[in-house]
DNA sequence: CCGAGACCTGACCGATTGGTCAAAACATTT
DNA sequence: AAATGTTTTGACCAATCGGTCAGGTCTCGG
């Protein structure tokens, strides 16, 4: 691979065909539609599987355009990751050392599966970077989210050792509760073949959110609030 | 797509190239050293972003010999998502009415993590394969898979209604289970970054099962089988 | 030793891939 | 209206894709 390459002349150094330095909100705004369009492509058929053709028709654009705004296929790609980081990073907040566990645990819970629900296909192109080695994100994951998670397990660590909580592992629980919330998107067509359905109803993730949050709650030795409170944040 | 094609004749009806009824030893060894060849393949670059170049290299083969031995990529690939899909059910075998719930999740448990730590390639095909659509497999999600969750969802809503379990939902009580151990193939490079490793080793693997097992036992509202036994089956 | 069928593979095919480019269209400001 | 910069796109490119095939080699029963 990138072999001699007996090309005429190199590959010029990016023509710097977007400027950059002032997105114009028109600019803006078609860069979201282009992206809009790439998610669910890359969301089905992965990086590899995933053509600028496909997506591009899917925006209703020429494919020259993609490349106009977004230069290569890989430089779309990471945009359209980056618009779904931080997203990841939110229900963190929930985790705070004043709150009472069982809240917080039960609000991050319900904060992942919502996500699940709502954005789908930013969990399943998430995933799919992941399970393909993290060649975009590994050095947020060993980064940002390896710092926000180090926090978080202080707070669960200490809510232990005042006995709020059973001594957990903080560190894999996180990796259960994000294993076990993501599923519901990640993983929809099994969980849809399992449970007899054609598309999973927003009736069957508040089940399966009750589900995890009394598991969740009972699985770090806390009391679930009572039977079932039906919803509140 | 599919346009009519001008091609002079039609694609001729596959041309049996192997015999299929008598499959020797000496071809079945072969199979299988393509099919070994194609898991890390298809593993790190999902169906679309792999190639028979590149699995006929990691072969040490030459790519025609590949379509000799399975017609096409397509096939190639079921044949190696067949040839993964009943390990899967393995585990569910712990799952019978008689034996002691606690001593049976966490069999199973055990079971699955042992898999992501001996088989993550596997793993990694199948997560893939279930991420753009389950294509390939979803008549098998939708009937054997099925069935047998079915089948243990009676065993589990036994063990409730005799007061042995928490009274969970036990369908999501296998997505949770399937999810929470998987992630450790699926996602390792994940895992890996949180943890600060270079590699997942046996110790993370078991730290990980131990956590998952106290977890899941409390969870269903059982006692973890006092402190930790370290082995036993 | 021979023939027949399984096995093997270099060369090749049309289609598609990501990406480029020059010229046209459009928008602004002067 | 002229000038300047941005946006748009059809046509095109080399590379690679999955797949085919003719013709070679190998194996083995007779």
């Amino acid at each position: 691979m990138t072999a001699p390459l007996p090309s005429v002349r190199a590959k010029r150094a990016r023509p710097a065909p977007r400027p950059a330095a002032f997105p114009s909100r028109a600019r803006r705004l078609k860069e979201q539609r282009i992206l809009e369009a790439a998610e669910p492509v890359f969301a089905e058929a992965g990086f590899g599987g995933a053509s600028m053709q496909a997506i591009a028709e899917r925006a209703g654009l020429p494919k020259a355009n993609l490349h106009y705004y977004f230069g290569t296929k890989q430089a779309l790609y990471r945009a359209l990751l980056a618009r779904n980081l931080d997203l990841w990073l939110d229900a963190f907040d929930h985790i705070v050392p004043e709150r009472d566990p069982a809240d917080a645990l039960a609000a991050y819970v319900r904060d992942k599966m919502r996500a699940s629900w709502e954005r789908p296909l930013a969990s399943k192109v998430f995933a799919n970077e992941v399970i393909h080695g993290a060649v975009e994100i590994g050095g947020y994951l060993s980064t940002k989210l390896r710092q926000k998670v180090d926090e978080k397990v202080a707070v669960i660590d200490g809510w232990a050792a005042a006995g709020k909580i059973a001594p957990v592992d903080a560190r894999h629980l996180f990796f259960t509760l994000w294993a076990a919330t993501q599923t519901y998107a990640d993983f929809d067509v099994q969980v849809c073949a399992v449970l007899d359905r054609r598309h999973l109803t927003k009736a069957d993730l508040a089940r399966a959110t009750d589900h995890l949050v009394a598991f969740v709650l009972r699985g770090c030795g806390l009391t679930p609030p009572a039977a079932c409170p039906p919803r509140t944040a």
